[in-house]
DNA sequence: TTCTATGTGTAACATTTGTTACCTTTTAAA
DNA sequence: TTTAAAAGGTAACAAATGTTACACATAGAA
């Protein structure tokens, strides 16, 4: 459970090709890791901070024992899960319905709210790895969002004008 | 809760695209609706039968009355949960890591194993609907996959040669 | 300062997918 | 039987995305 800071939540397949799923902000739970506890399995996600970050862990057995014990832990879980359901299918949503210039501008706003910062940090290869796609394709498309006006490019780091 | 028969589960947007996510079969529940009723919820989604279909519809009320008191229940839903969610990574695999020949193949080969009958009863127009694509490209993809023999096409059906 | 690794820009081309158009075949209604 | 609707085949082309190659800039290490 999230006190502060932000997680990225990305799908790894079994090559090694990676997709976002979403990020996780203060409050939230990720529902993978709750079904992964009660079921004591093994998930194929992978969590990345993208700030540091301060989390709560709760214990396998405590967490079952408190959703019997108290209906407010209860309502916590399941909302978790639902939230974590209408993300998954946003991503869904994301990779199925929409091109890559519309989704890598999601993306980048998505970003700079979630680091509450519209400069952001980060390389074209990375961004390329969350969206999964090539590096020239995210140079070719950031470009062109640079001549729409929607971002600046600098080295390293890029900045998000109309949010 | 599904006793027996299919239900196919798709992705509705706001322009009327589609994508199917997964069948229910037997002993199957939709965590989608879970999470619904639990948060008394609108989803977008849709559902519908593969074949007859037998099922129970339990109380909303009922639903969280029952995982504080029984354990059995509890371990359903959560298992229900963990299903589901695994599920939707595979769509998103489907989707993201895939192209579209291979999906085509897979969802041929899950719809058959579904039916329990290597020959389905569809048209390559609704096909194209669950794979949110056109029905030149499904009608392509198919007779490409009839010559290396994986399938055998005939009007209103196909039959699915190597499971 | 020189060298090297990394990041970025861009052209040229390949592949995949989407679109339009038009044809034939089959089925079922009139 | 005639006709219309639905299903499917296929060509031709458009658009999106992926790939390869190479140039150049920048930052930091040697």
């Amino acid at each position: 459970m999230l006190l502060n800071g932000a997680i990225k939540i990305s799908r790894v397949d079994s090559d090694g090709d990676e997709l976002l799923l979403y990020f996780l902000e203060r409050g939230d739970t990720c529902a993978v890791t709750l079904t992964c506890c009660l079921n004591r399995s093994k998930s194929d996600i992978k969590a990345v901070t993208e700030k540091d970050t301060k989390l709560i862990m709760v214990p396998v057995g405590k967490m079952e024992e408190w959703i019997v014990k108290y209906k407010s832990w209860r309502t916590f879980v399941f909302q978790s899960y639902s939230l974590r359901l209408k993300e998954m299918l946003d991503a869904i949503d994301s990779v199925a319905f929409f091109r890559m210039d519309k989704r890598l501008l999601h993306y980048l706003r998505d970003k700079a709210k979630i680091n509450q910062n519209e400069t952001l940090q980060i390389t074209h290869q990375e961004i390329a790895y969350d969206l999964h796609t090539s590096r020239v394709v995210i140079s070719r498309l950031l470009k062109t969002l640079e001549m729409d006006g929607k971002i600046s490019l600098r080295r390293n780091s890029l900045v998000v004008l109309d949010l």
